[in-house]
DNA sequence: TCAATGATTTCAAACGCTTGAAATTACAAA
DNA sequence: TTTGTAATTTCAAGCGTTTGAAATCATTGA
């Protein structure tokens, strides 16, 4: 059907190979058969069968990222970044969904298997998972893989992600300074990794200023989603009227958490302050810009990318996380309660 | 490096052929023969390499699939439903962005070719484009393609997406219905087919209310983006003072312009009606949710993969869009003038 | 027991390309 | 002219599969 290398030989007058040289830019062919035969090529709209070409070098030149969902503009942006690091390598990136399912990460992770991928880089799904099956085939066939964004609790695995702890602790720090006390959580699963992390900082948090943590702050949600936030939220208003913070594990929990404060007329940040996490695009453009953590995703993909072609290269990583510095991005839906205090006092 | 064919047939004491006719589910291999191979293969990790396979077969089993931008969401989902719609048929989708550039389209649809796709949905980008350079190297390598979204002006060829111009004119005879009697639209590039065929739903509706158009009212935004869509908005409401209904090109736009006119206090709908299109997730979410129009995605992602795979299977199509019916849907940021009228009166 | 027949298995070529080694060519020095 | 050497081109094997055709095996009816 298509062109191949054979005809431009045959168009060209030489062989095969003289071709293939000619087509790599090898300088080892003559100049005016390197001409001749590119404008052959140019002129029949040859394009080299990468299939064939990567099977003869036993080398794809392509790279699998795989993400939970394409939906969300966090990974859309994180796809975006990887992609942008591996052209400057001249690879190829391969995307897949896992669509937020175990069974959905093993399939495409043995798809990126069958294709030769040459290496793996693996957003894990949001839930925790006892046995990781895939990773004996990963190790069979000698393909390197490299967790990003998050990781498995039992799994020893070299990882490249934000310091959601530090993130969700200089979060908490700096509401509990600027003078907040009923801090509530909205939390998705807490049996996986990236839940108990920013956990672990709201309480260290605590624990810096010295004060105890109200364990029933901690409101779980089923999903981490808008609409879940958002049924919390309505519940939360009912219940605690003291409450002076909403912090959300991400942006999108933090719209919806948003949308039942202003139906119920609730002043943002001034009776309660809202906070999210990630920095997703829209999160700056809601009806109240929101104060979030920022995970800086180009210098993540950077690192991983990085860190993936190091594995590729035979070194060998250290099984544990590598931790990238959160940044806390405060805009209008915390005011700072202080200032409020201190504005009443001076009216006075 | 990795488990072949080869190393299963010698474990398995049988020659490549039959590993290969077991593997692939024929019972033309004995089932006991089949059994065992099978059980070497699961114990080996074997992941047939798809690179051999394709090559073999003269077939790649995959589809390629060119987006503007992958960071957005309306194309994520898009991707998604794509990705749904061939895993059924056991194809594999492969991604590429073009990052809004004609060049990058070029680019990403020659590594299609290079990577022996059978067939290419292409959502083009979001500029007029003169000459389709690509095209005769598709047609030389023999490789149908498909426009979905959009289309180039000058170019007949098959197309899949919404009935734009329709859309356009069911938002803005839904809003002169309703009472609404200066509808500024903000608008992107005006020589893309998007941009005009809505423009063209947008007359329509005038001419079908018998009422005039004014130009000036059509404000060009260079890009359909939300910041350009504030500004513009910011200065519309400087100037226009009696405007009481702003129209976009997208539901990224209504956000842009609904950050204005809730910065100017302005009430929406009370003063000033708001609509997008495409119905993107945000969009229901907003701060006062937006009417919009909906792309059918999942449709428009199934049409668009049967049309392509007649294409494959050699039928040609007519080389003109086919038009997919949208939808007007109606949230709070348009309620309706001729209610406010009426209750108005009501209350004298 | 033998041939015939159908069930299994194997052979061998092909897919389109790369690449080390061998062959050929070109050119400058002798 | 020869020759030696460097430059250029070609050979041929190999990458991991598939698959039509050929070979082998098992089974059955005569």
């Amino acid at each position: 059907m298509s062109v191949t290398l054979k005809d431009i030989a045959r168009l060209a007058g030489v062989s095969e190979s003289t071709v293939s040289l000619a087509l790599n830019g090898k300088n080892i062919v003559k100049a005016k058969t390197k001409e001749h035969i590119l404008a052959i090529a140019e002129e029949q709209g040859y394009m080299p069968n990468v299939l064939a070409k990567s099977l003869a070098r036993r080398q794809s030149g392509t790279i699998g990222l795989v993400v939970p969902d394409i939906e969300n503009p966090f990974y859309g942006r994180f796809i975006r970044c990887v992609d942008d690091c591996l052209a400057k390598r001249n690879y190829t990136l391969l995307v897949a969904t896992s669509k937020d399912q175990f069974a959905g990460e093993k399939r495409v992770v043995e798809t990126f298997i069958a294709e030769r991928v040459e290496g793996i880089l693996i957003a894990p799904v949001h839930h925790p998972v006892k046995n990781i099956e895939y990773l004996s085939k990963l190790t069979r066939n000698g393909i390197p893989f490299l967790y990003v964004v998050a990781y498995y609790a039992d799994l020893a695995a070299p990882c490249v992600m934000t310091d959601l702890e530090k993130g969700a602790f200089e979060m908490t720090d700096y509401l509990i300074r600027s003078g907040h006390r009923s801090l509530y959580y909205l939390v998705g699963n807490r049996e996986a990794v990236p839940t108990q992390l920013r956990i672990k900082g709201y309480y260290q948090a605590f624990a810096a200023h010295h004060l105890p943590v109200d364990e029933n702050k901690l409101i779980q949600c089923a999903k981490a989603d808008f609409t879940h936030a958002y049924q919390a939220t309505r519940k939360l208003l009912a219940a605690a009227t003291e409450a002076d913070a909403i912090l959300t594990m991400n942006d999108i929990m933090a719209l919806g958490a948003l949308r039942a404060l202003l139906e119920k007329n609730i002043p943002v940040p001034d009776r309660i302050s809202l906070a999210g996490y990630d920095n997703v695009v829209f999160s700056s453009v809601a009806a109240i810009p929101v104060t979030t953590v920022e995970q800086n995703l180009p210098v993540m993909a950077e690192t991983a990318v990085k860190s993936l072609f190091q594995l590729i290269g035979g070194e060998t990583l250290p099984a544990k996380p590598l931790l990238l510095p959160p940044k806390l991005i405060i805009r209008e839906s915390t005011k700072s309660k202080q200032e409020n205090k201190k504005i009443q006092e001076d009216v006075k």
